[in-house]
DNA sequence: CTGAAAGCGCTAACAT
DNA sequence: ATGTTAGCGCTTTCAG
């Protein structure tokens, strides 16, 4: 290996650190494929003496190859069927000696292809959204593809400087869960650079994006009629303060089986409250006071919270008060009384989100894929027969 | 702006899809900024009829700004004082104007920096690490830095392969938290590429790198010398399967507390789990033939499930078996009993944890930092004075 | 069979 | 006050 050049490659001897400001100048020893280095000049206390491996290129490869860059790339890229089997091997061995990882930056500049997905949720310690994480990844991970996960906490400021940051870094796709901000919007800020991007937890009527739509309104009838096939009359609903496309939709399925039953809605038993535990728990006193026999929570965390709620207050579940949550998260077997809810295939919708991206990502012309999805009833311990 | 020049930069007329295989040829018009496109050629269904903004460069905008790429490239990164205000404020109305984007990978190139750390959790589901990634998102927002969080499942091929997915990507610093590699293989695999790294939940004698220390001994002692005091003698303790450095200190505390007060350790009551809720309660029923009056589960995970598995068995909590946990994560309070733990301030290190390598980023000189946590105990009900 | 050259979008040293 | 040039590491024509 040339020498000289080793050592001119290393900075012309001075040593730069990440933001390429000047810290002092190097003595240097070489190893084989390692530079052995000391800092000098500038006040230099012992903790920077320290190995500094210089990131192989393409270049050194080839140079150890004693090939030209261009066939290096080709060979390594699984492009080489016109060089000879001996020449290949010669390449392999030699990346893997010198340890060559391909800088992504640069070629992803080439490629137009970050193999990289933006995934916005609202709150990452809601199992739910993690659930759903779950299932990206294992589904990106099979595509070699990387999710870049970001918790927006239904902040639209939040939510846009993400999709922003997502835009610059030049993500491939976009995944948005329970979005703070309406679907113009984010289809402004998407489609103009031709991102592709799914929607998700929120249907999406203008868009010839990529769905996954789930039945929300037949959720919110099984929970309903569970409730009244039980015999309770005035059952009360839970929903978030700001009540995603998806929460109306199980509102308007418990308010039609209410119709269907000969109950007439009433809006006073529709209770917005924060979208956590802490928000069911709060709303728990509102609750006792609407004499409401059953409550049907549009999200389990705020059950949870609620029931917690109520047995602060020495009302009893489901004696007392009967509660249906919604999404089926793990947590439901593990909360006395055990939670009745509407079952979501949350990690399986996960893995289709990812799978739906990627295809749309691999075939940017396919027609807008829609994937229904039907939830079911959840039995358990929340729910008592007046 | 010029038409022509327009034209030609739209590839020449052929539309290339994301991986740059031609898909057709263009009729374009002009509005603006926007480019509409129609694609001839191939077979090709009316989806294909498209909208295609052609990602604005910095060529774009110095054209339209009538100036230098260079200029326009100072004044966008406010190195442009010696540019009068009047230009200055030109550029910065055509940016906005042509909605101009910096294209990171170019950029990164050049920097040397990706403004990213990667993150490599065990289990994203879990409240406790959730709880730190927001921490650490939270911390990261401030420095205008992107995490990437990965999700290992305490597996060893998949830790190794994501840290080789962050390392080819090019990310100035990782996080590693709860690993299933031992310090060792992580230093070898990082440290000759120079990437800076912290290392969470695992403390690490070998290496000079930066580290948060939990009191994990304290802990330990505390949470049993609560039972001891509350007239326990024969405590269980639950642990996970492949217990980590910390688990083995919280083990250590609870071993000398008890000889300590004259108790005899005995390793039959030591139960190895699952790491997670299901493991807990697969572990009850082990417990209740070992005879154990309480049990310390290393964590709130497995304590939680535990409790569901022993009630199943009509043992109830905390009248026959008491339970103390471990992390404190959010849900302690919504479970039955309320789960008595110690406390971590686990948001607080993630932010820490994000501090720390962001100054290491910015100050690689910086000698060895080292950040001590003390935990504390969290009475609630699910321990029984005998 | 192989390599030279162009260029991706951007920044920084060095003119003018 | 502004522009020219070189080059980051890589891939892709295209000409031997």
């Amino acid at each position: 290996m040339d020498f000289s050049k080793r050592f001119q490659s290393l900075n012309k001897g001075i040593y730069l650190n990440k933001n390429n400001k000047k810290h002092g100048y190097l003595l240097t020893f070489c190893y084989d494929d390692m530079v052995k280095v000391l800092l000098i000049g500038i006040s230099c206390d012992e903790s920077l003496v320290t190995t500094v491996g210089k990131r192989v290129t393409i270049k050194d490869v080839a140079e150890a190859a004693e090939l030209s860059i261009t066939a290096v790339s080709q060979i390594l890229n699984g492009k080489g069927e016109r060089f000879p089997k001996a020449t290949r091997d010669r390449v392999m061995a030699v990346r893997d000696k010198l340890g060559y990882v391909p800088n992504f930056n640069a070629r992803s500049m080439i490629n137009h292809s970050m193999k990289t997905v933006g995934i916005i949720v609202p709150n990452l310690v809601n199992p739910f959204f993690s659930t759903f994480l779950r299932g990206i990844q294992s589904a990106m991970y099979e595509s070699e593809c990387v999710p870049i996960i970001l918790s927006a906490d239904h902040n639209e400021t939040l939510e846009r400087y993400y999709l922003k940051t997502f835009i610059e870094r030049g993500v491939d796709g976009v995944i948005i869960a329970g979005s703070a901000i309406e679907n113009k919007g984010i289809k402004d800020l998407l489609q103009p650079i031709h991102i592709s991007y799914l929607l998700f937890d929120q249907a999406d009527p203008i868009s010839g994006g990529d769905q996954i739509i789930v039945n929300d309104e037949h959720g919110g009838e099984l929970a309903t009629s569970h409730l009244i096939h039980a015999g309770h009359r005035k059952i009360a609903v839970v929903i978030p303060e700001q009540p995603s496309q998806n929460v109306k939709l199980r509102l308007a399925g418990y308010r039609h089986t209410l119709e269907q039953n000969q109950i007439s809605f009433d809006p006073k038993l529709i209770f917005p409250t924060g979208l956590s535990k802490m928000g069911g728990r709060q709303i728990a006193a509102d609750i006792i006071k609407s004499k409401a026999t059953a409550v049907f929570s549009t999200n389990d965390e705020m059950a949870i919270g609620l029931i917690r709620g109520l047995q602060e207050a020495d009302v009893r579940v489901p004696e007392d008060v009967s509660v249906v949550g919604y999404d089926d998260i793990d947590l439901d077997d593990y909360v006395t009384p055990r939670l009745t809810t509407i079952h979501q295939p949350i990690y399986d919708m996960g893995v289709w989100a990812c799978q739906m991206i990627m295809s749309r990502l691999s075939t940017p012309e396919l027609s807008p894929q829609l994937k229904m999805v039907d939830v079911s009833l959840k039995e358990r311990n929340s729910v008592k027969r007046l």
